[in-house]
DNA sequence: CACGCGAGCGGTATTAGTATTGGGGCATGG
DNA sequence: CCATGCCCCAATACTAATACCGCTCGCGTG
């Protein structure tokens, strides 16, 4: 076995930190987002939907420090997913 | 060129990532921090040695969790590398 | 002393997956 | 209209993660 394929799980949980992102990047957009961080906007919507479930970790560090967001609450928002969520940024995301 | 090959400045920031990690694992076992945080060894070796120096995000959190290190701690001492490492932890490296 | 042992290192090989560019498509609002 | 913002698809270069091999070095033990 070499590399074995992504979980279920591991893919779950990818998307857990999509949405997490997501919802801190709130009005602002990808384009800008990206642009700022240094990386593809491409990249960045494909994080965000879950399509990259284990991206770089230099990556999600570039896209939390552009969102003005800590690495230890971005995670600590991952275990519980919508639970964490203030109502404010569910209607966010429900849009 | 669809994705253009690591700079040198990507590559060293993978180095001093590596021994951040390895300064926190101190006198543990790679065999034994690695299982723990549900990788392989190798591929803990070669996070410490810079031979990835991008690492997927969540491997990342996984050995840092291991040790008992908060990311933002962990980032905070990227940016000058051996200047912020304590005596104490220096000596530990060089022993 | 010689021996093995634990720990780590470098090389190579293999497959899964990332990051990126560029294309097109569909709304919404100035 | 046309810009903005988001989405999907395809192709491609490069990397992550794993495994196996042999090698080295320090340490304690017989």
């Amino acid at each position: 076995m070499v590399r074995v394929p992504l979980t279920l799980d591991e893919r779950e949980r990818g998307e857990r930190l999509g949405r997490a992102l997501r919802a801190a990047r709130a009005r602002r957009s990808i384009v800008d987002v990206a642009t700022q961080a240094g990386i593809s906007p491409e990249t960045l919507r494909k994080i965000e939907r879950g399509r990259i479930p284990t991206p770089a970790f230099f990556t999600v560090v570039a896209v939390a420090d552009v969102l003005g967001l800590s690495l230890d609450e971005l995670l600590a928002g991952l275990a519980t997913d919508t639970e964490r969520i203030p109502a404010g940024d569910l209607a966010t995301l429900a849009r």
